[in-house]
DNA sequence: GCTTTTCATGTTAACGATTTCATTCTGTGA
DNA sequence: TCACAGAATGAAATCGTTAACATGAAAAGC
């Protein structure tokens, strides 16, 4: 049953059909009504792919992410699809689990399905990039793309970096252990770069020991901290991302040391976890759903308008303060 | 450029180059290097959208979960995908929040999509499922349809809970509090079943007024064990599932009890979140990862032969022992 | 040497919508 | 009454594939 057998039920031609499904022209309304009951009657429900030949589009979004198991990225994803949905587009989830290789396969097949545009929270990003030139509208979220005129939604990590350790100068500490991401990804970068600025605003040195760089990963985080362990003093901690402030923690405890009462503890994300380990680690929220949800309204916009320049938003973040400081 | 081009250029018939393409009749060799000589020059890529159009099928799932920020549905979501990518298929990823409402919406928006199969973790399910008569594989993960003649995997939820109970027991619990979600649901019903049979094997009288019938919310968990404190006495606690297990946990500690001195806790599933708490939280650990990729691969069998009838599918379950108990 | 297979390829009609252009009909102003 | 504008509708081309059928040449069987 297709839009032909509607109108023969209707007693019109197919073009008419299609432009009462489409409102893309003026039909007599007493037509319209016959149009109408004939679809509701044949239970008629129009083929997308055939649309789609013909558009050129496909009413569906590419979403590229690294790790769909890690709640930031989960609720970024939820938002998103949340967003999409009210819109009536459907969404493609391609988990590249960091791999490049994948990455740049994914782009190509959701080009072949002829998505109306991609939001992508990249592994390496920069080369992939070069696969959509023009294309197809994209939204780049949470990690910047080394190129000019690509839309871009992220957090202020810098300064929440920065707020991160005033926090925990403020609270007495003087040798703070940061631990980060080893790769050099924009947004951990950032807060590196915010952790050192509050560092020497407030005249601590900035100590090369001190940093700590590790896969994020539970398992490295606690064996960095069992190296380190009696060879490396310090009293506060400001890790990365909640995940590694949690193993740090975690770890610790295990050691008897006492939090934070000993070590102050700061992570960053504000992920639910952190809010029910005991004691809660105080933490740097992003406004992580809105970050997905930004994005999505974003490259809404550019599908609407692709004449629109590039788009870039930072959202605020702040300190949430929990028992691992004082 | 369409396969038109490509045809001309290598001298051939657009029939032909599909020939080459799907190695769906034989081309003599020389032709198919043309062929394939063409393709590499021109950089043409087929239209996914067109093919589909004939083919009536996508090479595209749909996951329909009811919350991916949930590690459990992200989980199952990661190694489905993960599984499909490998047989070039994508995934359309569908969050219906527990609504039925929009269940049904993303039934049809698949439907009309000519997605090649659905892979459902359904909120109500059973007369959502009415939907896709027939018209396209299925496969149900986790809560089982009212439905004969679907496919279906999950885990032994009741030798789970028969499981956790024992354990307890035999640690020396007598008065074991089991908190479950409040719903009707399938894998909670049959947890539930295996606790009350266990008591019953090990001659503990059934007690109603030590099950907590609650919402899977953490903040649910949090206040009936507030309003219950103090008159309700327990030595164990059964939950249905991790998340509402490290609430209990998280309260209790809290209130100045000690576990697991004073109360033992067992959850189900074994999210991370559960290893790292302290103390760690003992567990029944479902295989979540297998239970997605079996169900991405009956899926896929499904589409190759639709002839076959349903498959049914139980993971074993193992008890995780941590802290929480003795 | 002639008919019959087999192999390699091409022609053409789908698949199911949208859109351009053409056509018919009604009503208005000269 | 005629010309013309405007509204409502339809016919046919198009989007880029695949598949059923047709064709012609070469190989095989008698």
């Amino acid at each position: 049953m297709g839009i032909k057998d509607v109108a023969r039920l209707a007693g019109v031609s197919p073009t008419t059909v299609s432009r009462v499904l489409n409102n893309s022209a003026k039909v007599h309304p007493d037509t319209r009504e016959a149009v109408l009951r004939a679809i509701k009657e044949s239970g008629y429900r129009p083929n997308q792919i055939a649309r789609s030949l013909r558009l050129r589009r496909f009413r569906s979004i590419g979403l590229i992410v690294p790790d769909i198991s890690n709640e930031f990225f989960a609720t970024i994803a939820q938002a998103i699809e949340d967003e999409l949905q009210k819109e009536g587009y459907n969404l493609f989830l391609c988990n590249t689990g960091e791999d490049r290789q994948r990455e740049r396969k994914y782009i190509k097949a959701l080009l072949d399905k002829f998505v109306d545009g991609i939001i992508f929270v990249s592994a390496g990003f920069d080369e992939s990039l070069d696969l959509f030139q023009d294309e197809i509208p994209v939204v780049a979220v949470d990690r910047k793309p080394n190129m000019e005129g690509v839309s871009f939604i992220d957090s202020a990590n810098y300064e929440g970096g920065y707020l991160a350790t005033k926090h925990l100068i403020s609270n007495g500490c003087r040798r703070i252990l940061m631990i980060r991401d080893e790769r050099e990804v924009r947004p951990m970068k950032a807060r590196f770069e915010g952790y050192k600025q509050c560092l020497k605003d407030y005249n601590i040195e900035y100590d090369e020991e001190l940093v700590a760089w590790v896969p994020v990963d539970r398992t490295a985080v606690r064996e960095y901290l069992l190296k380190v362990n009696g060879l490396l003093e310090f009293d506060g901690i400001f890790a990365g991302n909640d995940v590694m402030a949690i193993s740090a923690a975690h770890t610790l405890l295990k050691l008897g040391y006492q939090v934070p009462e000993q070590i102050q503890i700061v992570g960053f994300d504000n992920i639910t976890e952190g809010a029910y380990f005991v004691p809660g680690i105080t933490t740097i929220a992003q406004q992580t759903e809105a970050l997905g949800r930004r994005s999505a309204q974003v490259l809404l916009e550019l599908i609407k308008d692709p004449e629109r320049g590039p788009i870039i938003e930072e959202l605020p973040v702040a300190l949430i303060k929990r028992g691992s400081t004082r």
